[in-house]
DNA sequence: CCGATTTTTGAGCGATTGCTCAATAATATA
DNA sequence: TATATTATTGAGCAATCGCTCAAAAATCGG
């Protein structure tokens, strides 16, 4: 999952593979099918973990919002679970990977799960009256998610960290905004 | 440059490169030096287009916050400059190219110079009062960036066209918000 | 402990990778 | 037109690609 994450999908030949999981050709076979049903398993697995660690976040605060806020904010440090690389195994295997093919529309499903648990933390901001009635929750969780990804390929590219809090807490701060928590 | 845009780096073959330049291996090696030195200067023509669409929509505008209002907005329907792929060349092969490299460098260098453009435009901004004196147009710029970053991905992802305007729009409208022109 | 089953091994498959270079064709100069 | 210069060709290089498979090793059942 590292060598993907790090290296892309083309850019991570067998060889590196074998080394990796020090494992010979035909073990690799026979436990997955391809390199490409190996690489369907790490973002799987990728997107498992990352899914896990923002529904923990949202479902331990008592505020959506905040959590959205905290998880907003936790992107100027590392990466959300793990520290390979600073962008998202998901956006960047989006952007390699052929337009029309299965796996575009695999990685597709996985963001959409993530957006969707956005959506649901919005509706509970709805319930609990942190969210104004007349904002759509679905729209604001493609936004927030437009946020995110803007943040990911940002910090492929800034490497100012001071720069990068700046910038993550004007985003928290723009969604509290929205949210009518300020001002 | 079409090829490397929608295929990537890794993905687009000298085969490919020879079968649409119709031009046999070593003319291509006599022109450019390599794969990676022709591919270096699609990036350069990429960047120059895109740069150059920018800056004329600035200029042509009275307002800059309007013109980057309307730089959000385009990017609804399709790609900046042409119509290869939705996703940003200089995103996509960010994302692609190994961290430490001198293709990051390079890249990295090109989108400084977007940033810088969006920076110049604030500043005017800032002299004819379209901007509250509190905000830093160095930090708004990069904020505007990374709206771009997100949209750009957020289109590879997001097919239906009027999410996507509606997207746009709420992130326009949060720059006009931001420059004090609404409400 | 032995035979049956499963797993691992690693040499090497055909295809493709980026790329070279002597031979050929086209162009410019005299 | 004859010669010098430049550009194009395409067969094919070594290396690597993803992957296969018969043989060897490890594990399991009795």
């Amino acid at each position: 999952m590292q060598l993907f994450w790090v290296k892309g999908y083309h850019a991570t030949s067998m060889k590196d593979l074998e080394a990796a999981l020090s494992m010979r050709p035909g073990s690799i076979y026979a436990a997955f099918q391809s390199k490409e049903a190996l690489f369907r398993e790490t973002i799987d697995r990728y997107s498992e973990r990352m899914t896990a660690d923002l529904a923990a976040m949202i479902e331990h605060s008592a505020s959506p919002i905040t959590a959205l806020r905290r998880h907003l904010l936790g992107l100027a440090n590392l990466t959300p679970c793990d520290q390979p690389s600073t962008a998202c195994m998901l956006v960047k295997s989006l952007l390699e990977v052929p337009r029309d093919g299965d796996l575009r529309a695999f990685i597709v499903a996985h963001l959409d799960r993530v957006e969707a648990l956005i959506a649901t933390a919005l509706y509970r901001a709805h319930d609990i009256g942190e969210l104004p009635p007349g904002v759509d929750p679905d729209r604001l969780a493609r936004r927030l998610q437009t946020y995110i990804f803007g943040l990911k390929v940002q910090a492929q590219k800034e490497t100012d960290p001071l720069k990068m809090q700046q910038l993550c807490s004007d985003l928290a701060d723009e969604l509290a905004h929205t949210a009518g928590a300020i001002h």
